[in-house]
DNA sequence: TTGAGAATGTGAATTCATTCACAAAAGACA
DNA sequence: TGTCTTTTGTGAATGAATTCACATTCTCAA
């Protein structure tokens, strides 16, 4: 499976499609649904049947013709490919609004990532109780992170200490962090940051507001996640 | 400026980076720094000074030759294009988890973006107070958002009860809408609708983990918002 | 005032992503 | 078994986004 996807190269946007296809697949799933359609995934992304097809071959031969995909192989495949069909451990950094939000939402938990450290530096935080997750000074950050095996972090401080924390988390050698902070990080090349930036899907609908309506208040396009 | 934006059909990657953009901009502006080359931005984003310049020409020649981009005036007119230099009413649905870390969430506000009603339907937490607004009944959501003159809508409630809420949400005529539940909501045309999937960037970590170093432990390419 | 250097703005070229279109494969049913 | 329908899988065609490359314009220093 890696040979193949790291030969042809799969974009971005094929990934955060695969997301959208494991998110319908689990619904299907439940609703004891055997297969489904290219057309029928299509439908409800809002997407084409041809690029549903593109997506998924890039993975190998799935489906049956003229009948479709199975809908719990396929999940199951996606999963695998996504990483979803294991337990990743995440430490957390800040348990501040948005931390102690994460801590709380169970879809992350449902796809199998499993919040095991919370990190502050606030002595008022530490050593409180989170979800039965107790607070650990950010000082212990690279000993714990290490003892844990902690292989994800989310970094969700303040703006202002944002790159003190994650030069730290560099340092005790993790690879993968999702920032919440609005700044741009700094990272070593062999280490993967993505950015959650909450406010700009708030800044694509003011932007839609204003500018994609024309004089008569009819809608120019529709928006999508993916178009 | 709508005229001109609507002629030449502004990408939807171009309007993210425009948000990228708009934060630079910011921290420049407040270290009193009075232009910024294409050659900068363009580091600062991981983009190609190519790239910026497109972008910043969909909005007319900003520019100084040999100097490059005032600072202040391009910050204002991106300001303006992303509907920034002027302040939003919004309504929050749901305070849970998510919804309580968005009331404080400084950056919002600093945006222009004002929480002025918040909304559930559980009995406790109607009437009670978060950042100074009082928790109304959703019950009385329709009359409320008009009177209030909502422009846009945060729905953070659970996946379970999204889309009877969006369609309540829709029947007191707004049309934009950003939705944090993970689920696929069905809106009319005219509705804009953005969803904020928090374990999408997760998903795209795991999958990275995965797939992307190769057998030397190497990474294969380097990771960014937009590439 | 002039010349060297810097940086924009933009068509053209290129690369990347999506859609088309259809042969091939499987199911359904007489 | 044979025909009709459905749907996949995929090269080719199209379309969109990015990058190239360079003429043009401005700055700055002497």
């Amino acid at each position: 499976m890696i040979s193949e996807s790291s030969r042809r190269r799969i974009s971005e946007s094929t990934v955060r499609r695969l997301s959208l296809y494991y998110r319908i697949l689990s619904v299907l799933e439940k609703e004891n649904q055997a297969t489904v359609s290219s057309k029928e995934l299509a439908r409800r992304e809002k997407l084409t049947p041809a690029q549903v097809r593109k997506d998924l071959s890039f993975f190998g031969s799935f489906g049956t013709r003229g009948l479709g995909y199975p809908v719990c192989e396929l999940k199951k495949r996606i999963g695998e490919i996504l990483g979803l069909n294991r337990t990743w451990n995440i430490a957390l950094i800040g348990v501040g609004n948005i931390g102690s939000a994460l801590v709380g939402y169970k879809e992350f938990q449902r796809q199998g990532f499993h919040i095991k450290l919370i990190f502050d530096n606030d002595q008022r935080k530490i050593g409180s109780n989170h979800k039965g997750i107790t607070v650990s000074d950010i000082k212990n950050l690279g000993k714990e992170l290490r003892e844990n095996n902690i292989e994800i972090v989310i970094v969700a401080v303040p703006a202002t200490v944002a790159q003190y924390i994650v030069d730290d988390v560099v340092k005790a050698g993790i690879k993968a962090i999702l920032n919440f902070a609005p700044i741009n990080l700094k990272v070593p090349e062999d280490v993967f940051l993505r950015n959650e930036n909450m406010s700009m899907e708030l800044e694509y609908l003011s932007f839609a507001r204003i500018n994609l309506y024309n004089d008569l208040g009819t809608r120019i396009r529709s928006i999508q996640l993916f178009e």
